[in-house]
DNA sequence: TTTTTACTGGACCGATTGGTTCAGAACGTG
DNA sequence: CACGTTCTGAACCAATCGGTCCAGTAAAAA
C-alpha cells in the first residue's frame, strides 16, 4: 500500500502564502517557491498544479488564517468599542510586521484585482468577512450605549475597514509607529 | 549640426508612467514600454538607461504632475474645509478612473518600497507633498473656525492621507462609488 | 555636399521564466 | 519480498526576460 505523505498540503501552502505575501506574485519565481516549501519542482506541480492555482489558494489560505483572526479578534470581545480599539491597537503594535508586507488582500488587490476577475473575488470575499465582522461589532457597540445609535453602522463598518487598508499602506509607505498611533486615535474619534 | 529630437522625452516618460501605473514594475515588459512610448528599444536605452531607471524616473514625474495636482487643489481653495471635501469628492467621482489603478505611490509602496529603499524615498518625497498641503488646508480652516482649534492639525493631516490611501486601495478591492462617498463622508466628521 | 547628430530595426546575448517528463529512490503495507 | 504509492533530482523545453550592439537611414546646419 502507498506510501505515506511526507509533507503536510496545508503547511506547504501557508508557507507559499508567506512567500507571495512579502513579495507579490510577479516578483515570486518558482524557484522562491519550492525553496521556501521544501518540496521538490516535481511535486509541486502534482499537488497545486501551477504557480497561478497556487497563488489562488494561498489567498484562501489567507481568508481561512488571517482574516479568521481578525474576525475573531473583533467577535472575541464583548464590547463592541473596545474591540475595535484593540484591533486598531494590534495593527499599530505590529506594525514593524505588517509594515514591511500589509495586508495580503490589499497588495494582491492593488497588483491584480483590476486585471483578474477570480482574484478580485477572492478578495472581495476576505474583505466582506472583515466588514461584517466590524458591523457585528458597531452594532454591538451601539446597543451598549458605547457608540452613538444614529450613526449608520454599516458606513462606520466600511469607514474602518477602509481606515485599516490605509493605516497598513501607509505604513507601508514609510510611516512609522508612533504616526499610526496618532492616525489610529484620530481614526477611532468616529466612534465617539 | 544635429538632427532635431523626434520625440519628447517627457512625453514618453509621461506615457511610461501610465504603464507603470496601471500595471505594476514586474508586469510591465520592455515591449510594453516601447510600445507605449512610441519608441525603438534603441532610443529607450540611450535616453533612459535601463528599465528601473525608467521606472524611478515615472515616479518623480508622478510627483510632479499628478501630486502636484491634488497639492494644487487643495492650496488653491481659499476654505482649508471646502479644500479637502473637494478633493474627496474627486477621488470619489473619478473613482472609476482611480479605482482601477489607485495611487501610483501607494502602488509603488505595495511592490517594492520594502524591498528598495530609493524607491521608498520617492515614495516618502511625494506623501510628504501630500501631507504639508493636507496640513496647510488643516490649518487655514481652523484659523476660519470650520476646523476645531483642539485638534491637532498634523495628525489631522496625517489621518486625512491615510484615509485617501485608504479609499483608493478599497476602491481597488472592488469597492463602489455609493460606498465610497459613505466612507468619505464619515472620513470628513473628523472635521467637524 | 559634407558633417553631425537622432533615430530605427534587427540580430544577438546569457539568464531566467513557468512548465513537463521520467527514471529511480524511498517507504509503508500486504 | 513485492506491490503500490510518494517523492525527488535532473534533464529538458520553448518563450520571454532585460539588455547590448551596430549598420544604416533621416534630417538639419555648415
Amino acid at each position: 500500500m502507498p506510501r505515506a505523505k511526507e509533507f503536510s498540503e496545508t503547511e506547504a501552502l501557508a508557507q507559499a502564502m508567506e512567500v507571495f505575501w512579502g513579495k507579490g506574485y510577479e516578483a515570486t519565481s518558482l524557484q522562491d517557491l519550492i525553496s521556501a516549501m521544501e518540496i521538490s519542482k516535481s511535486s509541486f506541480y502534482v499537488t497545486f498544479g501551477s504557480k497561478y492555482e497556487l497563488f489562488m489558494a494561498a489567498i484562501g489560505s489567507y481568508n481561512e488564517t488571517r482574516v479568521e483572526a481578525a474576525v475573531k479578534m473583533l467577535d472575541g470581545e464583548a464590547s463592541g468599542k473596545k474591540a475595535i480599539e484593540n484591533i486598531f491597537a494590534y495593527f499599530v503594535e505590529y506594525g514593524e510586521q505588517y509594515g514591511e508586507r500589509g495586508c495580503f488582500l490589499c497588495n494582491c488587490a492593488v497588483e491584480f484585482a483590476q486585471r483578474n476577475r477570480a482574484v478580485a473575488e477572492q478578495i472581495a470575499l476576505g474583505m466582506d468577512r472583515i466588514e461584517d465582522a466590524y458591523h457585528r461589532a458597531v452594532i454591538r457597540g451601539q446597543k451598549a450605549g458605547e457608540i452613538p445609535p444614529s450613526r449608520d453602522a454599516r458606513s462606520l463598518a466600511r469607514y474602518l475597514l477602509s481606515c485599516e487598508n490605509g493605516l497598513l499602506v501607509s505604513a507601508m509607505a514609510g510611516m512609522d509607529q508612533r504616526k499610526m498611533k496618532e492616525v489610529a486615535q484620530v481614526t477611532l474619534m468616529a466612534l465617539e
